[in-house]
DNA sequence: TATAAATAGGATAAATTTATCCGAAATTAA
DNA sequence: TTAATTTCGGATAAATTTATCCTATTTATA
């Protein structure tokens, strides 16, 4: 579904945001230890993330990544994939046609509609601080 | 969301079934190119398609590729999808845990069961042959 | 039986994605 | 100002997916 680097992005962040909700910035060395990633790999997938200014980063000593508080609030999980992996997931015909629309319809496209749909619907509802919330009160885990 | 093989893959299934269905055997470089895809690459998927005994090959001079009648029928996108990419489309984790389930769950578990399970339902319930009338039907289309 | 027409399959190449390495630049603090 | 720490960014490598090429095998028919 997502592309590894996608998969990484958004575990990182939601690891940042864990963090950064408890005042602590982190180096890439423990997020990707947190999250079972490959570090200098989730380094590249963080810098786009910065530059996609979904996460901030602090250089030098005392430095690491972390995100605003009301970044963690309103950021959802649409703008990491997108930042990531572009909009092809919910964009791109299922099968891969150049055109691919009402007018002029692949085989799938009808079908597929409503499942990109509701896709798109929780990327875009989904915030990193629900998913923050459900790692700290251990309903969810990042690993394993 | 699919592989590039398995688009190639489904479109091929549905040429075949439109030309079987009206007792005409196709090769690859016709169906390459109704349904615009490279050639050996393509038949390399067929041949897929046969060990997996979804599409019947026809060596030999007058040879090529058909479908049953009754296997374009029962024939369903899953069966397709299935020999060409496996099942990790609705079953593998959306964040790639090895482990995650409703006891140890990712942090967007929940949220993706809905939509795979709409996914699965999709895929299980559509059949070659609805894909194939709507191809000839020229209600739907295999390129551009 | 020889020939032509097809699929089957192995070897290999190109492209993309995933992953690693290392030095440059920035920042803090002694 | 120097040293230590940390992100940034370019180069490169490994793995996977996508694509091509060539020969072997099978089959119909003249």
């Amino acid at each position: 579904m997502f592309s590894k680097a996608c998969e990484y992005g958004i575990k990182a962040a939601i690891f940042i945001a864990i963090n950064s909700s408890e005042h602590r910035r982190v180096s890439p060395k423990e997020i990707s230890e947190e999250i079972d990633s490959p570090q200098a790999f989730t380094a590249k997938i963080l810098q786009d993330l910065v530059r996609n200014d979904i996460v901030k980063s602090v250089r030098g000593a005392h430095g690491g990544f972390e995100i605003d508080k009301d970044k963690i609030a309103t950021t959802k999980l649409s703008q990491i994939v997108f930042a990531i992996d572009g909009d092809n997931i919910y964009k791109g015909c299922g099968l891969g046609l150049h055109t691919c629309d009402e007018n002029h319809p692949c085989p799938v496209h009808d079908k597929f509609k409503a499942i990109r749909e509701e896709l798109r619907d929780m990327l875009e509802n989904t915030s990193l601080e629900q998913l923050a919330l459900d790692i700290k009160s251990g309903v969810s885990f990042l690993k394993i």
